[in-house]
DNA sequence: TATTAGACGATTGTCGACAATATGCATTTA
DNA sequence: TAAATGCATATTGTCGACAATCGTCTAATA
């Protein structure tokens, strides 16, 4: 199930701190999928995978707890966290609220020069041949980079917390692991320009809605991976 | 500044866990501002205090990071968090987009009859004496048990676990201790009721319009406890 | 006198081991 | 045969101790 679990082509022990290097890790891990929606958390085993105590781990796992993408029980441990369809949605109903307050801030505080780098952003996207194959996570990074930008212009620290923080993980992962659907690249393309202009419009109220819908696209987007009955994430007996 | 800080006339050691148990013990004190913004939490200490082993109570720290309610430095620290004017203002933007939509969602999908407990819980607070006559902290509670069920009502977990979980103790910490501003509770009410009417018509947008202008009221009534220079919560050098 | 270098003390980060609890299996009994 | 009970194992929760790092104070020097 898990191909390549040790990649240390690049060493990401950047952080002055086992805790934190290895919350980083798993943290990647769970987004990227390498550790399955759902599956159970072994503290010996992790600890021995990153080579460290269970005392840093134990901590690493309380923090990610906190940024949801844990869930743990008392004295039977922790899970990846793994969102049904309905979760799913409210998350991205979320979104709709949250970046389109985000979206409308960005086009009354962005700077001009702000608004030239973004341009250049989805120059670069447009420019780029994986994007126009329609190469699935590659433009989730990609597309994130936008979204981001604009959440970085609204000006809000705690906006930006929130978004890029705590819920991006989430949404990170799961927009991975769904990766590509066909056609949407491409729509998402054109709905990102259409924000960009109403932003250097200076039209808050009109990139707001635009965002709304963008997000709210995504969302019916995502219908397409529930098939079948959804799993629940919590609650079986 | 802090008076009485024991009170165990409630155990409550209800948890299964230490740390669990710790976690919430602290949590509480930081947000009653028994233990005063932008101090300093020293390990040793709080393990003297609170009984119990420096393993368990930096899980619990860990996870009070994950709320920010905690700010921690690598090999320095942590601090109880101390939000500026700004961030402060930033955290009633957030409130003012999510509880909005929560407010909406609730108009649409409450039942009648929780519908109808909405209008006991704000009876009862009519009833209470010290509500009336503008005791600030019990109203604090009260307040918090009208936004409370409303975000329940709206039927997002996520966004419940968001402005309950999160969020909730961060402005329930400034709420308590900002604590009173003279006309501020009457008129509170007074919005109180008027979004109830609203959810009550089903009128979804209109409950999402007030309860918008009813968080931001809040959010320019605290500007009056910033009367100098902000203190800012980071970045001092 | 001001500034920098060094050492001291304290706090944080990490580790290994022990105790408490849950999961699974074998056994016993209705 | 099926259900309930007890035990064995493994995992989680907790603890005390050691190592690494930071802040501060002292002292020496330009």
């Amino acid at each position: 199930m898990l191909e390549q679990l040790e990649k240390p082509a690049v060493a990401p022990d950047d952080s002055q701190t086992m805790s934190e290097n290895v919350f980083r890790r798993i943290q990647a891990a769970i987004v990227k999928g390498e550790i399955a929606p759902g599956s159970k958390i072994s503290e010996p085993e992790l600890a021995r995978t990153y080579g460290i105590s269970r005392g840093p781990l134990r901590e690493a796992i309380h923090r990610l707890e906190g940024q949801r993408l844990l869930v743990r029980v008392p004295h039977v441990g922790a899970r990846v966290v793994s969102l049904s369809h309905a979760e799913l949605v409210e998350l991205y109903e979320i979104r709709e609220s949250l970046e389109g307050m985000a979206c409308r801030l960005a086009a009354e505080r962005m700077t001009d020069a702000e608004i030239e780098e973004l341009r250049q952003v989805l120059h670069t996207h447009e420019r780029d041949a994986a994007f126009q194959a329609g190469v699935g996570y590659y433009q989730q990074e990609g597309d994130f980079d936008f979204h981001y930008r604009i959440i970085q212009g609204a000006g809000n620290r705690t906006l930006t917390q929130m978004l890029c923080g705590e819920l991006y993980q989430l949404v990170r992962m799961y927009r991975i692991q769904f990766s590509a659907t066909p056609n949407r690249p491409r729509q998402a393309f054109a709905e990102h320009h259409r924000i960009l202009d109403a932003i250097a419009d200076r039209d808050g109220e009109l990139a707001e809605l635009l965002m709304r819908r963008h997000i709210g696209a995504s969302k019916r987007n995502i219908a397409r991976h529930f098939p079948d009955g959804a799993p629940s994430s919590r609650g079986e007996s």
